[in-house]
DNA sequence: GCTAATTGTTTTAAGCTTAAAACAATGTCT
DNA sequence: AGACATTGTTTTAAGCTTAAAACAATTAGC
């Protein structure tokens, strides 16, 4: 009932005044277009396989690790927390798709690995994905990819410039 | 201990394997870069003004919209679900940044307003905001940022065209 | 007016996330 | 060996998020 009340999707964008500069619209922009991917690929893997994506996540590492992986190095590999992991882990234990168990070397750390369980799990899933993400891009040239893939590389360059710049800042 | 052992940042884009499509790549960039800048706006908020994105995101809504605001006309606007907006409001009416009334229209109502002190803190905020993002694009040039969203804009028509797609099927 | 359906909000249960504290084990220094 | 620092993990407290259930109030059909 406001402002016109057009019943089109809601998204990030939605809000953009006239005067907002060019910055703030590229970064509302990609945040939409991210929410989008992201919401999509959450929403499946929970249809069609019952699970999340940070679950997804660790087993796609563990599945790419020869090898058991250590509580810390899936932690830093995901970016994500210490206390996370155990979370996580807890839960994909309770479900048999990883197993966890001391590391004879050091008394520690927990080694993790896949059971055969997880491993086929991980593969159906991984599978579907590659094929999610294909159908939502498959409008875009192999051209406009590219340039995208490019333009993104900038993005990130800057942004990491920036950090630098603010951390060194700080140090002063 | 792996791989090389590069001190390197580890990102999304750090996994990527030789034979993983063009598709995937863009989707991890994509990733990357909006969590760069979602998180270095979310560790600024909680640095410079001890809050979140989610609570500057209601007032935000609220600042742009003339007179106060029911709950569910918020989450709609905010793309969340009703019971999210009520906890947030709930904290946000503790710290006396928000104002809640019942509609004098319909008793189920809620409607929602900025405080002085709510609109005080937002404005201040808003203006560092922009700041940031400005700044963490600073390297890319007018040009590059045309394209960008434009590219952006394709992708997300895309991604919107598949979903379409997806849900026609689905109700076949 | 009564009943049923709808709408707006809150509550609940479960999971994800972090930072910080707590623990446990290892390594270092003397 | 004993003391101290470091490292790896788990626990805790707090917040964000959703879906689903519960509630409250309004609207529509009879």
């Amino acid at each position: 009932m406001v402002e016109g009340g057009h019943s089109e999707r809601q998204d990030y964008e939605s809000g953009v005044q006239t005067q907002d500069g060019m910055e703030l619209r590229v970064w509302l922009r990609l945040l939409t277009c991210t929410n989008l991917l992201d919401t999509e690929v959450r929403t499946r893997l929970k249809q069609t396989a019952d699970t999340t994506l940070p679950r997804f996540d660790i087993l796609a590492q563990l599945e790419r690790h020869v090898g058991p992986m250590s509580m810390g190095e899936l932690s830093k590999r995901l970016m994500v927390s210490n206390g996370n992991v155990t979370g996580l882990i807890d839960r994909l234990a309770g479900e048999g798709l990883v197993d966890r168990k001391p590391s004879p070397n050091d008394r520690r750390v927990q080694m993790v690995s896949l059971t055969k369980k997880g491993a086929k799990s991980f593969s159906d899933i991984a599978e579907n994905h590659r094929t999610w993400v294909g159908d939502m891009m498959a409008d875009l040239s192999p051209d406009e990819m590219k340039g995208l893939y490019e333009l993104l590389a900038r993005l990130k360059a800057s942004i990491l410039a920036a950090e630098d710049k603010n951390s060194l800042e700080a140090a002063e």
